[in-house]
DNA sequence: CGATGCCGGTGTAACGATGCACTAAACTAG
DNA sequence: CTAGTTTAGTGCATCGTTACACCGGCATCG
């Protein structure tokens, strides 16, 4: 019940409770080797185990990553919370999870009570177009690290970020519906001003170019700028994009690029409201490849985020101590994963389908 | 850079130290309204927060509460997650959250961790048949909410627990399909010994006796023993159902019961993979009613739990102090979403079948 | 041989907030 | 007018850990 202390232990051990705290913080070249043993045993036997409070407030440190997302809610979000943690685990860390719901201002708030906690870095997934509301926090020493957004220009030169690169990704989806022979494509997105949004957009356009389709002339659409879709949202964006697409009078188009996975199946249920199958009436792909996407019926072509390994890196520069090297970016290639919901414009063609686990642990 | 400390604002305010505290913990009955507005400029001014760990160190105490889920990889434990936070928020909370992994091992780990840093409580969504594990710290003095898990016979009595009274969901699912004209009916669940799995079953076998149904006569499934099945892999046992359910010799049943969406959409998955369609030639009914039951295609009938409430009234309960009320089991209803994954068994026949005995129960 | 350096380890003052025990002043009652 | 009580606020020890400064003893060196 009472919690045992550094004292009890260093009594236990008959030495000081200075030397304890030497073999708790790895300094054992101080001691002979026989000490280092009294104590591990005492610790072992008393099942001694440091009061992190007392830790923090002497050293001001923590063994503790801050995560924001938009939201846990968003099984992309989750599926990157949950690779977080496997990695902190494997270097004793805790994650604090943080859910902004994309709000600026939570964002901030967020930032800087993680910040007053101590934490040792923060993974901030946002997609806001500047840092400025973090900027004086960042200046003032948070190891911060930006993931799914690329580092801006403005941005503060301290900030590390890592992401796929989003215009290879736009590129990839886009390709894959030209070379299927698609003419008629749009991009769906939500009214955010996100980051990755401009960057597979721009890959969407580089790849219409390379097709020799004109991006000006597509059918376009963008949520309406009232509302500003949360994360868990995403998925009524689609919907209303295929609602507004395919009741008009415009011609509608043939294949569609969404921001998101939970975008792309909002259009799939959308199309279906409409008694339109995807990968016949109209190819989607999808962004992410959550692993709702190889369930969904048709399986969803999507753009894999190698989502396991920029966890790790992410966790990485979020604990590096002292060999800073500001502004670094670090971009991974996306995949495009082939699966059901592509098709020629045609419909008869049978793509490729490509099945893979898309779990690890 | 330099954190402000409590010493500070007494100085800027003119009073001791101790009297900034006092205000800080509410005993303001104890200062002339002048002192206190003093004070409270003074924080202002200075931008004053008051140090975690040096209060931690000194109470004992957080503003802190765990959360112990299988994965928040998984949609609606993420889902729970964000409600859970939303509602921490409100009463100035955090919430840490960690991923079990459903590995009893790592759940108690945590558990001991979150005591150790001092939560005020935690909320373990565990389906574990005992609680034995954790009896101990229970009885020194943890607050311990189970949610998704009734209460259990031997279960230490300071425990309380939150969920949906599963016997009534699964009673629900099932004579949703017996009303619909279904006589051969499959519950899918993976093997885990999951405390809910047995009540939704239980509710299973009640509708079928009050359709002149014979539980023991229907095509049964369960997970092969081998592989312990995590939460995102859920999906997988779904869909190695179907395949095992619909390729055999036997005749395969036309309606489905799963133990949760995830299996449900894995279940529809695996259909597809053979060629039958959800809601033609077999109904599914999934449990949870994550959000994407309604994105998909067809839109899934599911069991609805009212994961808001429930969110709050897990928080109440992980941070009551004193009024302890032991044993309290909150039981909610939940209800029955109906969409377009289930229909009259009118669709053709089905193939030929196979058997895996597995024993349900 | 005295000075120097190193090894193995200890003493102690914080880190920042809290809350009990205490008190000076003002007020109340008899 | 004195004793008792309330009001408004203060002093100080303390939570458990850390890190810097220090120290005695032994080996080495010129």
């Amino acid at each position: 019940m009472t919690r045992v202390t550094i004292q009890q232990v260093a009594a236990a051990a008959g030495v000081s409770p200075s030397t304890v705290s030497n073999l708790l913080n790895g300094r054992t070249n101080r001691m002979v080797p026989a000490t280092k043993e009294r104590i591990e045993r005492a610790i072992a036997e008393l099942g001694y185990r440091p009061n992190r409070a007392a830790r923090q407030l002497r050293t001001g440190r923590t063994q503790t990553v801050g995560l924001i997302v938009p939201s846990v809610g968003n099984p992309f979000w989750g599926a990157f919370a949950r690779e977080l943690e496997v990695a902190a685990l494997a270097v004793g860390c805790n994650v604090l999870l943080c859910n902004s719901e994309r709000d600026p201002d939570r964002e901030r708030r967020y930032v800087e009570e993680l910040w007053e906690d101590g934490v040792r870095g923060i993974v901030l997934c946002s997609s806001l177009p500047t840092l400025d509301h973090l900027a004086d926090i960042v200046r003032r020493g948070l190891r911060l690290v930006t993931f799914d957004r690329p580092a801006q220009a403005g941005d503060p030169e301290e900030v590390v970020s890592v992401s796929i690169n989003n215009h290879v990704g736009g590129f990839l989806a886009t390709s894959h519906l030209t070379e299927l022979g698609h003419e008629r494509l749009t991009f769906v997105s939500g009214s955010l001003a996100a980051v990755n949004r401009t960057g597979r957009f721009r890959g969407f356009c580089t790849a219409l170019e390379g097709a020799d389709l004109d991006p000006a002339a597509m059918p376009t659409w963008t949520a309406g700028g009232g509302a500003p879709f949360g994360d868990v949202e995403a998925a009524q964006v689609g919907r209303q994009a295929a609602h507004d697409l395919f009741s008009g009078t415009v011609e509608p188009p043939t294949g569609i690029v969404a921001i998101n996975d939970m975008t792309a199946l909002g259009f799939c249920r959308g199309l279906r409201d409409q008694g339109l199958h995807v990968g016949k009436d109209v190819s989607v792909v999808g962004f992410d490849d959550i692993i709702l996407a190889e369930l969904y019926d048709p399986p969803l072509t999507s753009v894999r985020q190698p989502i396991s390994r920029m966890a790790s890196l992410s966790l990485e520069e979020a604990l590096k101590e002292d060999d800073r090297e500001p502004g670094r970016s670090v971009l991974l290639r996306p995949e495009l994963v082939v699966r059901d919901s592509t098709a020629s414009p045609t419909g008869a063609t049978a793509p490729v389908v490509t099945d893979e686990d898309g779990v690890l642990q």
